[in-house]
DNA sequence: GTGAAAGCGCTAACAT
DNA sequence: ATGTTAGCGCTTTCAC
């Protein structure tokens, strides 16, 4: 393994001293034209690589950014991390990725590795049941940036990066209204999560707005995974007033409790009207094809990459921005059109 | 932002030296034991954390592991992805991920960037049209350890990790045939990715086997995306004589080939049988439910990050271990169960 | 079992 | 426009 090159051999061989190299290197402007030329010429010929960690440990920064997911395989957070990647990558900024498997302790854990590997900004999403910020604190009294998208909570020094939940299940909700349902049973998740209360919120504003009863009764609460759809449609089927309308969290439990629904002899949607929500690629393929909701999974990922790139840039300040809202749609498909079947 | 704690506080705090602090916090055994236990508490007390740069200049040594996938939001990827943060994690390893987006310049650039950041290892999932290697050479070169994972390429000091895909297709396509059918297409990918090539092996060779003829004119080559799959199925419309069986490399494809010759008219699998490739989610929603190889993405990923961890701590020699392969199986469903509508 | 000293490669203040 | 100097925080000889 031959030894690296380092500014010190480039400034020797040149006769300049290593302060030039590394001012020509980093593209300073007070360095002569040709003399830049010519270290640049020699660099690359000798195959000089920078050490970053030189530099980092010099800089007192990582060029970093860290990020903590529930789950790196669903097709949101995917899309958001891709979205992520390619501005983190654009900008010079490598991302670590870890994920909590929804679970605290390894968000607990994940945020202190993150921490120790000092990145220069943090993006999370939420566990399925985190409730305090404790962890994320030292990051704070530091001055780290960090931004929580999707899965959100309050804090009064991070951005929070959202759809309008609320608007959204409320849009939702009033579709189905509108098509005749008088009997909408919501499938929500963990409530102490912004994203389900808020589309439990939305839910209820609609039936509200609409003159319909809000009822308990109709509110499944469950983990929202594949499993529990079928479970759900269980629920429903053995409910006595059978609801005409359902209005799932997100699609993967949607599909499932379709499936179940179509399985046990139920038409979809004259029967029931089914809205889901995300837009995953499952409700393009489910039969009949699932309205939902067009969560922006990507351009979700890229705001968020971007506006913490800002804040380290100094361009903007994470503790005055506080949420930063993506709109998002009603993607109207055949499980919820009723009107359609006269 | 109070001043980071450093080996020296803690040292001149307990009257010893940044050594015996150093030693002590790395758990050297040369330490006395209640020097030790002092030092751990002091250290916590002082909210101390190791900076990992200085350390990795000294030790030139990173603790990261690079990953270059060409997507990150597949299903088959994301579970990679999931299972290699998992064991890396475990290791005390961080994983800096980019993707490619299936462009080769693009690769090239992230394995620059990869060997910039000076990664310990190198996992890549290689893109749809990359041929030279050249750009991991500089890896190989410094001893660098690179394994390939999925979409591999021969190199004689790398070890690849895939399934076994022309066995693979051979069972897909025998099934096919023992399920009655004669005229068998199939729709593949590049035929410079191992993968697509050696999954149009295994389809050839299963025809040999059972006596069918192999027409280059039923192999279609396209991108294997949710469109190609749309042209694929247009083409086997207008085929004179129609097939009685599709064998498809990816499920993306073969789910939306199925819907367009649903949606055609045609039955599945009674005019034609469909058997897919990955076991992603889409195939137990699609009706009838898509016949597929399971591909075990997330094991894959805890293997591949476990073999360069392996190397890296020189347990195991990259330059030896030339090929893992995984179990993969065919899970049969409605889509390809001629048999069971008799 | 512990410590002193040197140096990993880079950059920023200061000087020229 | 360029150079000198010092130091980021850690680990590792080597010495005791």
């Amino acid at each position: 393994m031959e030894k690296e090159t380092t500014i010190y051999d480039i400034a020797k061989r040149l006769g300049v001293s290593p302060t030039t190299v590394s001012r020509a290197l980093n593209d300073h402007p007070a360095v002569n034209k040709n003399t830049k030329q010519k270290i640049y010429e020699k660099a690359t010929q000798m195959g000089y690589r920078s050490n970053m960690f030189a530099s980092n440990l010099r800089k007192q920064r990582t060029n970093t950014i860290g990020l903590i997911v529930p789950r790196l395989n669903s097709p949101f957070q995917s899309s958001a991390i891709a979205g992520m990647e390619k501005v983190a990558n654009e900008a010079g900024y490598n991302l670590i990725i870890s994920q909590s498997l929804e679970n605290v302790q390894k968000e607990i854990a994940n945020a202190n590795t993150m921490f120790n590997s000092r990145v220069d900004g943090l993006l999370v999403s939420l566990a399925y049941n985190t409730e305090s910020l404790d962890h994320f604190e030292p990051f704070i009294n530091k001055a780290i940036p960090v931004i929580f998208y999707d899965r959100v909570a309050e804090h009064k020094s991070c951005t929070n990066i959202l759809i309008d939940n609320i608007q959204a299940a409320y849009k939702a909700t009033s579709h189905l209204i509108e098509q005749g349902c008088k009997n909408i049973v919501h499938i929500s998740g963990n409530l102490n999560r912004n994203v389900y209360s808020d589309r439990l919120k939305g839910y209820k504003y609609a039936l509200i707005d609409n003159d319909l009863p809000f009822e308990d009764s109709f509110v499944i609460t469950n983990t929202l995974s594949e499993e529990a759809g079928i479970e759900a449609a269980q629920q429903i089927l053995a409910m006595d007033s059978k609801p005409d309308g359902i209005f799932v969290s997100n699609d993967t439990c949607a599909v499932s409790c379709m499936k179940t629904l179509k399985q046990a002899g139920m038409s979809i949607p004259k029967d029931i009207a089914v809205v889901g929500f995300n837009n995953d690629p499952l409700t393009r393929v489910i039969e009949p094809n699932l309205t939902t909701i067009d969560y922006p999974g990507y351009e979700m990922g890229e705001v968020a990459a971007r506006s913490l790139i800002h804040f380290l840039n100094g361009l903007s300040d994470v503790t005055i921005t506080n949420t930063i809202t993506l709109r998002s749609d009603l993607i109207i498909r055949d499980s919820s059109l009723k009107s359609k079947l006269s």
